[in-house]
DNA sequence: AGCACGCCGACT
DNA sequence: GTCGGCGTGCTC
């Protein structure tokens, strides 16, 4: 008997922060349901699927209004206890809707209510014992019916017609009723031998390596933080690698968080080559059911090794190991739109919450990180040699404030572009500017072409040509004349990625001139091709955005050249000069081998600024310590505490008008400690035809801002003003764009 | 966020 | 006479 009524607390996807009860499906009222289960469930007009947070035996909605589940869609959790908590958890601390940070922790096709499964495989099966008599004149049928017979689990249509049998031969089995198609859950590779887990040999480490490997490996099974900075070229894959080998020696799985563009065919490769064991990756360009199959493979153990961008972290395992996020200081693992998490942050939390070590490791540390290293609160490992005694590359600033730029490049960079070429090296030329100019100016009267929706110039591009907005994917063709005096005498203003691969060709006619963008790789495996051009090619030049600077390496590449080391020197972002250095820095690291050290040569009209000597002559940390007292000063994170509320609207003035309602409000909350600044309009105002403007909360204590936050988005939720434009919360926040 | 309901303009 | 514009309100 049923002596209390079982409620089903929901979170929903939807923008709303509050859970939805229910009462349990109508032909299951007796079951027991577990936290993390989905359920289908009817929402207003429309059918949603939501994941039971918690049954309990009493409503704050009115009972008689209540109505019922329609089904309980898994047997098990989708999501595992201590993942629903880890989601709990991030809903609150990003202030983000339940339901819908939940609903980031499922893939697409579960979300959408398919069953938790592999790919189902239609295979053909015999529905008889044997022939009947009459059947005898048909030898293929009998053949085939035979092959059936001797594969009872089933024979796919690709098995059939390998088998020599053409489709006609099936289909007359299955008119006559002989064979039927039955559905099956495809097995996916698994192994989970610990022995012969290795492919291939592991590379001798040298000392700081093999001590990273043991200070890690001394905490297998426990949690730990690790920042693990290695300059580039000083073998950190290595310590992963071996890492991971002790990880998967112990049973356990491994999860390997890489940046966006980071996730290379080249990165799993390593893994791959190393290992016997599976493999599963995640990343943008999978479907949805690759997705699934890659997730479920994590889920239930089959991989060993899961390799994913920022989602990955939300992927249950059976039984992880080590948590690596590679390249932490990567901007991608914050999410920058909906559920703003941070995937390396919460990598931290979730590490902690499963009893593992999680590594952050990079060449260039973010701030943050490098702060927490400093207090202790990361147990700090560096790695200062590099692998084979590779030298470092030599830093060398080139000022061309004198100096006649033709198309960006200066007459002494390209004498050194010329040389390297000669003794048959290879040359990256490095500008993080895509298109062909940035802008395309009226030299009579300064008239710029500006993007109609934006609060910006349009790029102009030639392959094909046409004007082109970076911000809001605005296009439109080549303005032939001036728009404010009407003449013709239009010129493009500075160069992009395309100007400078054109500008190359000119210098260096012979020469194979390979530039890398988003715009060069659009097509499938053009990457790949360029890259192929690249490695297995003599001397070229390579020209190319940040994309080079991710993933890759280029032995033969023995000149860096950047053309414009200035960029996010005087940028109106805190950040500019971290994220700078960093790319900088990262390039560099793209060049040269043991028997050849790398030379970066980097333009720049500053080349007496102090904090870009300090990073050439003195190297990162002591940048970084530089940038700390910066910051401190400034009061800056990671010494405060901020979260952005963001507003955009149609009409002008009407987001920043609501951000100053926003603002009474928070002052009216009455929490000490919690300092405002704003509402001022965003650093880019107009952007895809809205008005945007943002309010910053600063605070030294975490809670107070955190009390303030949610308390607020409570009200804004409930607020009439509220709907009329679109408003967010983001903690954290690493843009102020 | 969706989606329904509701009350005013140019079309088969 | 209708199709459809987006304002407003609701979702256990």
């Amino acid at each position: 008997m049923s002596e209390t009524q079982q409620i089903l607390h929901l979170a929903l996807p939807s923008p709303l922060r509050r859970r939805f009860d229910y009462l349990p499906p109508k032909d299951g009222e007796n079951d027991s349901y577990l936290p993390g289960q989905r359920f289908r469930v009817p929402f207003g007009s429309r059918t949603l699927v939501g994941l039971l947070l918690e049954v309990s035996d009493h409503s704050d909605y009115p009972l008689a209004k209540l109505r019922h589940a329609e089904a309980c869609l898994d047997l098990q959790p989708a999501v595992p206890p201590h993942l629903l908590k880890i989601g709990l958890w991030a809903a609150s601390y990003y202030q983000h809707p339940v339901g819908d940070a939940l609903c980031s922790f499922l893939p697409v096709l579960l979300r959408k209510g398919e069953k938790a499964e592999f790919a189902h495989q239609k295979l053909w099966v015999a529905s008889v014992d044997q022939l009947p008599e009459n059947g005898r004149s048909a030898p293929k049928q009998q053949q085939l019916f035979a092959e059936l017979k001797a594969h009872p689990q089933g024979l796919s249509n690709d098995a059939i017609t390998a088998l020599g049998f053409s489709s006609g031969v099936i289909r007359a089995l299955k008119e006559k009723q002989l064979v039927h198609q039955i559905s099956r859950e495809t097995a996916p590779p698994h192994s989970h031998q610990t022995d012969n887990l290795l492919l291939e040999s592991p590379l001798v480490l040298n000392d700081e390596q093999a001590s990273a490997v043991d200070a890690v490996a001394s905490k297998l099974g426990q949690f730990q933080t690790f920042l693990l900075q290695g300059v580039t070229g000083s073998g950190k894959t290595e310590v992963y690698l071996q890492l991971i080998e002790k990880v998967l020696q112990r049973g356990r799985q491994a999860l390997v968080l890489v940046p966006e563009i980071g996730l290379t065919p080249q990165t799993v490769g390593r893994f791959r080559q190393r290992f016997s064991v599976p493999v599963a990756v995640l990343h943008s360009g999978l479907n949805d059911r690759e997705r699934l199959d890659a997730w479920l493979q994590a889920e239930r153990g089959d991989a060993s090794i899961l390799i994913g961008t920022r989602s990955a972290l939300l992927t249950p395992m059976q039984s992880p190991g080590i948590i690596i996020v590679d390249e932490e200081h990567d901007g991608s693992f914050k999410q920058q739109e909906g559920f703003r998490y941070s995937a390396r942050d919460m990598a931290v939390i979730r590490a902690r919450a499963e009893s593992v070590p999680v590594v952050l490791g990079t060449a260039t540390p973010s701030i943050e990180s490098y702060y927490n290293a400093q207090l202790q609160r990361y147990h700090w490992l560096q790695i200062k040699q590099r692998a084979g005694n590779a030298k470092p590359p030599a830093f060398e600033l080139l000022d061309i404030r004198q100096q006649p730029l033709e198309d960006g490049l200066s007459p002494p960079l390209l004498m050194e572009v010329r040389q390297q070429l000669e003794q048959g090296n290879q040359v990256l030329v490095f500008l993080n500017r895509r298109g062909f100019a940035p802008t395309l100016m009226c030299h009579d009267c300064g008239w710029q072409a500006d993007c109609p929706q934006c609060d910006a110039h349009m790029t102009l591009h030639r392959q094909p040509a046409h004007l082109h907005c970076h911000h809001c994917d605005y296009q439109a063709p080549i303005s032939l004349r001036c728009v404010k005096c009407g003449c013709t005498n239009l010129n493009p203003v500075g160069a992009g990625t395309e100007r400078t691969e054109e500008a190359l060709k000119r210098y260096f006619p012979k020469t194979d001139i390979i530039r890398i963008d988003r715009d060069s790789t659009r097509r499938k495996e053009a990457m790949k091709k360029l890259l192929d051009r690249v490695h297995d090619g003599g001397p070229c030049i390579l020209v190319g955005t940040q994309m080079l600077a991710k993933g890759h390496h280029f032995p033969k590449v023995t000149l860096v050249a950047i053309l414009d080391a200035d960029a996010g020197l005087f940028s109106a972002d805190f950040r500019g000069m971290e994220k700078m250095s960093q790319l900088i820095l990262q390039v560099a690291g793209r060049s040269g081998r043991a028997d050849r050290p790398g030379r970066v040569l980097m333009q720049t009209l500053h080349a007496d600024h102090p904090r870009l000597r300090c990073l050439i002559d003195e190297g990162y940390n002591t940048f970084a310590e530089q940038e700390l007292e910066d910051r401190k000063n400034a009061q800056l994170p990671p010494f405060i505490h901020l979260a952005l509320i963001r507003a955009e609207a149609v009409a002008q003035g009407r987001a920043e008008a609501f951000l100053q309602m926003v603002r009474v409000m928070c002052e009216g909350l009455g929490i000490n400690g919690v300092e405002l600044l704003g509402p001022m309009p965003s650093p880019m105002e107009k952007r895809a035809g809205r008005y945007r403007a943002q309010l910053l909360l600063q605070s030294h204590d975490r809670r107070s801002l955190h009390q303030l936050c949610s308390q607020l988005t409570l009200m804004l939720e409930a607020n009439k003003q509220a709907k009329k434009v679109r408003w967010s919360v983001d903690i954290d926040p690493l843009d102020m764009f």
